[in-house]
DNA sequence: GACTCATGTTACCATTGGTTACATTCTCTC
DNA sequence: GAGAGAATGTAACCAATGGTAACATGAGTC
């Protein structure tokens, strides 16, 4: 705010591209997806459309931008998590779906990005694929990590990990399109959301040997 | 085919409304979103974009409908799955997900615009979205049924229905959009879906207790 | 054969993402 | 502190898009 406040009414914003992600992820959370115009955000930024593209290649390329900075982000919350966790790899574990929904709703348009369906090929999304990538593996290692302290069974984790990024993942998406008010009330789902995908990581837990079946 | 033939080179169309859709459906099924434009589609059923007017009311009225038809098959594929699963209420609820993948596999297009993001508030999507919550009521009372049978615990079952909505849900998301080769290297994604999907419900009705803890 | 309704066409519009040439400001060097 | 050059913004323009309106054509009915 006070730093923002510096150069308000200069030629140079100062901070154009900042402001237009968060314009943007404002204007998705609102409106639910991304249906902004570019054209917009840069006229409630007080710049003209063309100066958007000083800072970012192309519309999709703000999304991008997005989107790798939501799982950057959601990868530093996750660590932090799992720093306050201490040494229990379950509870190292657990504490990662939750950081997951926390951050979902603290930063609702933001997800609506990262989760956005199917990014194009080229490299536009390059980044924002690297770090989803390394959001996974963080799941994925701290579930060795639970199997070789004798917490989980022993063997290939593969259904295991579809299945808790299954549920969290599915959940999440759910939640944020608003489909789960039609399978209770609609009140207080994000509790609901939560004390499911943790249930589900327990009963998965407890399955010893369903999910580590003959593949 | 051979109907679609009688009046190929005439003025009238004959069929252009589910020629459209069937084009839509491919053409997202290709390209992984539904960023296909109104005048390539007309132009590829060899008609004017305006003629598509006639039949949609707009983009997003083709995709709506292309989404409630969806709805309607997987509701249909359903009931004819439960059908042949007989008597038994655990097999009637096993069959719902994986007519689900299944449907899912068959028309990826069909998908995509059937699990899009939150669709607008207005009438257009009123029909999808009835028919999606009916699809959704097929799970839950055949979830009831279970219970009622003694196959699953007593109880308040949102927890339940909230899990396996979501490892569905969520799995077929990751896997329409591609972010399941992060998980398993990418061979036969399909399977490892379906076995994890199925794995899940029965990790989550032996783990009887755990997802009807108190809400 | 004329009337009518459904369906398709042509011509048009405002808006959008994107590009290019020019203007302004910041910054760094001498 | 003057001036060069990089950064950043503006104005004008473009082709393509979703959408609309007026007109044309076809099929079915009396």
């Amino acid at each position: 705010m006070a730093e923002a406040k510096r150069k308000q009414a200069d030629y140079h914003h100062g901070r154009l591209a900042e402001t237009l992600m968060a314009l943007a992820v404002k204007r998705i959370a609102r409106e639910g997806a991304p249906a902004f115009t570019l054209r917009e955000l840069a006229a409630e930024a007080g710049v003209t459309h063309a100066a958007t593209y000083r800072h970012f290649a192309s519309r999709e390329a703000l999304l991008a931008a997005i989107a790798a900075a939501g799982y950057r982000e959601l990868r530093e919350r996750e660590e932090a998590a799992q720093r306050v966790a201490g040494d229990d790899p379950w509870a190292r574990l657990l504490v990662l779906p939750e950081t997951y929904l926390a951050f979902m709703a603290d930063a609702p348009g933001t997800f609506h990005v990262m989760l956005g369906h199917r990014w194009a090929d080229d490299d536009t999304y390059a980044e924002a694929r690297a770090a989803r990538a390394e959001s996974y593996a963080l799941l994925e290692a701290t579930a060795v990590e639970c199997q070789n302290a004798g917490v989980l069974p022993e063997g290939d984790p593969a259904r295991l990990i579809a299945a808790m990024l299954g549920v969290t993942h599915g959940l999440a998406s759910l939640w944020l399109s608003g489909q789960l008010g039609v399978v209770a009330g609609g009140a207080e789902m994000n509790g609901l959301v939560r004390e499911t995908v943790r249930a589900s990581f327990e009963a998965f837990r407890a399955s010893d040997g369903i999910l580590w079946g003959s593949a």
